[in-house]
DNA sequence: GAGGTAATTGCAACTTCTTGCACAAATGAC
DNA sequence: GTCATTTGTGCAAGAAGTTGCAATTACCTC
């Protein structure tokens, strides 16, 4: 059984109706390599069936991210992202100023949950964090030191 | 000199001017406890000065956000609140099910900035996170299941 | 204080995402 | 397959937040 189809049966058997939309929506979630806009994925849908709705799209990306199936992340850019849980559990780490984006992964941020469960009882998602801040490049004491104090206002 | 007035005396030092609606917004997030939503702000803008627009509000919170002045965090709620980083640095424990919201103290967190810093060279901000997952009610495992179970184990 | 200049504002249009509602269709029972 | 139930969809309107632009104004120099 393909990645697609498990979720779809998880779905069924939680009570909610396998529809044509839903079951294109999956299949493109799974067949691409992770980071999808609602736009993008809407696109890829009309490809085959020029009547779906971006509402549609919207509804079924919330339900497969209250079922935690998807994460939707903001990555700094100017929509949330929406990617598989499933494929292997990591992060990002977001330059503010440059924009850099660096994989971060899930073990640095696992040692949270259990204190977070046992300091507050809260059993925390961890799923898929954005975590923004300055990258080696752009920090003020970064390695190569040199070029300083050129800075601007109103730069993209 | 009072908290917003520190603020201000910054923005001019790094050019750029002083308006009354910026020192309006100012005055109003130092004299609020925490969380405030753009809506709030306008609204409060408004009792002073009727004309302001909402997208000065926006222009000035995302201004005040660049310069690290304030945190903008999406709590769950319909709308993404603001609220002063010179507060105390803090986060939230978030339940997804229920809602309800836990402090959670910025100790648990800071470990992870050195860490982040020794092995990627990212310098992290860790300002103002807020972590969805299930509180100690909503757990399925959840305290009074295990009270009536007699169990007592802790998890680690 | 007046004048020049560039940043900032208000407005309107726009983008992203959500929601109410009438109709369509997935599902289960027969 | 048909029927009944009830969920899901498309559409249009709405809410939250952004942006282009012309007019205003803060701030610097005199
Ligand atoms: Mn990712
Ligand atoms: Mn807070
Ligand atoms: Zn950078
Ligand atoms: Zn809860």
């Amino acid at each position: 059984m393909t990645g697609h189809a498990t979720i779809a049966e998880s779905l069924r058997e939680e009570g909610y109706r396998l529809t044509p939309q839903r079951m294109m929506i999956l299949a493109i979630i799974y067949d691409s390599e992770g980071h999808l806009s609602a736009e993008e994925i809407h696109q890829r849908v009309r490809q085959q069936y020029p009547f779906v709705d971006i509402s549609t799209v919207y509804r079924t990306l919330n339900l497969l991210k209250k079922l935690r199936f998807i994460t939707e992340t903001d990555l700094g850019d100017e929509c949330v992202r929406y990617e598989l849980v499933d494929k292997g559990r990591h992060h990002h780490l977001i330059c503010r100023q440059c924009g850099a984006s660096f994989a971060l992964e899930h073990e640095l941020l696992a040692p949270l949950a259990p204190r977070l469960l046992e300091k507050y009882g809260f059993a925390a998602d961890l799923d898929h964090f954005a975590i923004f801040g300055l990258c080696q490049q752009c920090r003020p004491e970064g390695p190569a030191l040199a070029a300083k104090k050129g800075q601007q206002h109103g730069d993209a």
